[in-house]
Formats: structure tokens, sequence, C-alpha cells
DNA sequence: TTGCTCCTCACGTCACGTGAGGTGGC
DNA sequence: TTGCTCCTCACGTCACGTGAGGTGGC
């Protein structure tokens, strides 16, 4: 009896996997190729089956399979092993709580009813004023930087007479960014004057041009798309969506040329 | 300003995707194909971003881009969508739990230096009667039928002295079984004290033949399988590969004909 | 003129699944 | 003879990534 034979299927249905996937190991070099029979049969032996055995334990912790050839063909498998089962460890977390917030979210939307297939609808009045309200109770030296251009600059704002989705998009954003970029408020504050200075200037101002130039690679370009990127998780789904759509309304409908380059300069190239 | 419109590669920018992902959206359907401009640039407006993002907003739940494209062009959208994310969120659970499961056979395997690359050891020495030591303390109405065939039976086993191997299979198997088996224990030893009386019988036997027809179709096929099968986690990770490498080991090794057939039924066409 | 973006094929990814067409063993 | 398993191509899956080769705009 010792030194018996199983057929492809036999021994793929011994162990619970299909006979295509044993023919896969061969035809990618995980395992060699078997003895073979009269008939041209595979005929797996004892020493055949561990081997497999082997593979099948690494698969089913995550591990690739060309992972485990590198592990197999290794001067030292089991520290290679060590390492990638680190690695996939670290993997996992991220994966498991990737999937965790698609739970969360998705429960959010089947409970509150959110809107996911028609944009929001428009917000509730406001006005750009709004936008200190927001600020003054995240951050005192924010608050004192805006104290300083609230007279003139907010009260410009408002005479501007955008509509209400543009004072909500703004409102969202300063949400996000007192969030995050406190300790850059100078920089956060400056470059929000300049994009709205940017409203009044023609499309040829030098100094609009040099802004420009100078958004492009400044550190403050990646700390403004925290703020605003859909990724950040900075604002609660349903509101960084109402800001995303915001966004994108704005940039169409009330941005001037040398604005929509501004926020085309701060997205580019990600 | 309103009616501007955007490249295929600042669209993409904006929304955090690539221009190639946007091009996919039109070759799959699922996003008509937008104006274009006299160099034959794709041009984008308001509404094809908020088409765009409507769609990124679905992917991030995890609906594939087929249910989207269903749910879009669906006579009740909404419906469906209600319907696909409660599927979704069913899924989630599965693979969530599916990599914890993962996680947790990963840190056992780091902390106790189990062996995956080498198989186990050969185990201490025990007999078959060590299956009435394990059942007993499991079950005192499994315990009962071993007693009943304990004298003959078991000492007849311990007689043919198979290896320590085999008794140690047979020792692991029983534990699955205990946990998962008890409310059909009659069914679970009528099997075992046919599978053991195998070995004695010569291979043309009649009444084996009968038994091995009668296996193919019963339900303790499914019962048996569930117990010793790798995916059934009723054993934990390491003990299950002993009982696996065993199972190999005494099916090439020690196992006569019509043993091996009865295996073979058993694990056939699953 | 140079570099950048755009265009359209068309092949690659990962671990197999699924026939297609043909041949041995019970 | 019939049904089952085996064999070897070879294409399909999913959501794009990655050149390949060529053309317009700054």
């Amino acid at each position: 009896m010792p030194g018996q034979k199983l057929t492809i299927g036999q021994t793929a249905s011994l162990l619970g996997i299909t006979p295509k996937a044993i023919r896969h190991y061969h035809e990618i070099g995980l395992l060699g190729e078997p003895e073979r029979g009269e008939s041209d049969y595979r005929l797996y032996g004892l020493a055949d089956m561990q081997r497999i055995q082997t593979i099948l334990r690494m698969q089913r912790l995550g591990l690739t399979l060309q992972q485990i050839r590198f592990i197999l063909e290794a001067d030292e498998p089991d520290t290679l092993l060590r390492h990638l089962l680190h690695q996939r460890t670290h993997a996992l977390n991220d994966e498991i709580a990737r999937l965790q917030d698609q739970q969360r979210h998705i429960q959010a939307f089947l409970q509150d009813d959110a809107s996911i297939l028609t944009p929001p609808a428009d917000p509730s009045a406001s006005s750009a004023t709004v936008l200190y309200e927001v600020l003054r109770p995240a951050s005192h030296g924010l608050a004192d930087v805006l104290i300083q251009v609230e007279g003139d600059t907010l009260r410009a704002i408002d005479r501007l007479s955008w509509s209400d989705a543009h004072a909500d998009f703004w409102e969202q954003t300063a949400r996000a960014m007192t969030k995050h970029l406190l300790a850059h408020e100078h920089d956060v504050i400056l470059w929000l004057e300049r994009y709205l200075a940017l409203a009044a200037m023609p499309a040829d101002d030098r100094q609009a041009q040099a802004w420009l130039g100078e958004l492009r690679g400044s550190r403050s370009r990646t700390l403004l798309l925290r703020a605003l990127s859909a990724e950040s998780q900075a604002l609660p789904a349903a509101e960084s969506q109402r800001v995303m759509h915001l966004l994108a309304q704005h940039l169409f409908e009330q941005a001037t040329p040398l604005q929509r380059l501004f926020i085309e300069t701060l997205y580019a190239g990600r």
C-alpha cells in the first residue's frame, strides 16, 4: 500500500481545492511537475500532497502565490516567511479598517436616507461672515487674525452677494481647515485672502501670477489640499459630499478665470 | 464664466482620480461621451462632474461598476441602491470576519512559532483506545455507545499495532467530531466502526461495496466531512494542520484499498 | 523648438474559472 | 457503448495601469 499514488482530481478533492488550481501551481513554477502514469495522467504521492498543503497553509494567511514561491525558494525560508507575515498583518489592519469604514458609511446612508444619487439641495441661507463665526470658537489665534481683516474683507465678500451655496462652501471648508490646519493658520488665512482677492483682479495681473507661481511649489498647497480632499476624512461623509458638490458648482458657476487657475493649480499633479 | 469646461486631466485631478479611470467609465458605458473641443479633447461641464461624483460615491461604498450602471439605468434607482447596499453590508461582514480570522492565525503563528513550512513531527505515543478517553468526557451518550464496542473493537484496533501517527489522527478527528457531531453520535460511531472494519475485509467484499454505496448519498457524508475539513474551523489552526497531515500520511502509508476508497468517496464531488 | 496633455489601440494584472476539442479507463 | 476523468490550449474575470505611437497647444 505505501507508495500508492492519486490522480489530480483525487488529490484536489482531498485538499478541498480544484484540479485547475493544482495545474496553476505547476504553470507558475510553484510546484514541480509530478510523475506521470501510462495514460499521461499526473500522479501525486505523499510528498507532493505535503508540498501542496504547505502552499495552501500560507495562502490561507493571505500571502500571494509569488510570495510563497519566493519563500519556498529562499535560502532562509523561515526568515522571509516571518518578514512577509509582519507585512501582511499591517496590510490586514489597513484593509480591515477600510472595510469597517465602508460599513459605517453604508449604515449611515441606510439609516439617515442621505442622498447619494441626487446632489445635495441648496443649503440654507448663510453669508460669508459665517466664516468668522465658524472659525472663532475653534481657534483664538485664528480668530485674532480674522478680526484684523474682518471689517473690510468680510463685508466686501458679502457685498458681492455670492449665492448661498458659495458661502456654504466656505463654511464647510473652514470647518475642515480649523480641524487640521490650526498649526498653519497664518498660511491658511493668507491664501484664503489671496483667493478672495483674485475675484477682483484682472486676468493678467502680475501680482496674481506671482501668487500662483508661489502656490505651485509651496508646502501650503499640500495643506490646503488635505483639508479639501474627499479622502481626508476631515468631514463626515455627507458633509464631505456637499463640499465636493459645492466646490464643483462654485468652480463652474462663480469662480473667475484667475480663481479657476488657482483651484486647478491647487489640485494639479496629484 | 458659467459654462466653462475642463479637460479630462483637470477633471480627474479635481476628483482625485486618473484620466484613465474616466476613460474606463466611458468604455463600459457608465458615462456618456462628453462634448469634444476642436482638438478632439473631451470637455467636461458641471453636469458631467456631478455624474462622476455620484459614481465615485457609490464606488467608495464598495459597489462594482456594473452594479452602479444597473442603478443609474434602473426605473427605481433608489430601491435598487438600497437593495444592493443591504447585500453589500452582509458581504462586508463576512469579509471582515474572514480577514480578522487571518489576522488571528498570523498572530498565533508569529507568537507560538508554530510550523508552517515543515510538516509536524511524529506525535508522541498513543493508541487507538485514546479515542475512548477523548470521547468520554465530551459526551455520556457517546461514551455509552463506545462502552458497548469497547471490549472487542478497541482491543482489536490496538492489536493491529498501527503507527502512533495513525492513532493520533483518530484522536484529533475524534475531538473535532465530539464538538460538532454530538447530535449525530450514532451515525458517527456507525461509520467509524465500519471504517475500521474495512481494514480487515477483502477488496471485493459485498458488504463493503454496499457501505460505500450508502455513504455516497448519505447525509452522514456531509457531517463527517465537516468535522474533517480544514475549513470547518472545528479545530485550532495548528491542530487542523496536523489532522490534514496525518490524514495524508495515513492514506498513503497505512490505509487498505477499501479504506482509501472510503476516504475518496467521503471527499469526492465537493 | 521643447515639454506637456491629449488621443486611440492593446497588452498586463491575480488566481484561477470555463469551455473547446480530444483521448484513456471502467 | 456510455459517462467520467484526464490532457492541453486559450480566452475571460475586475478596474483600471502602463507603455506605444502619434497629434495639438503653450
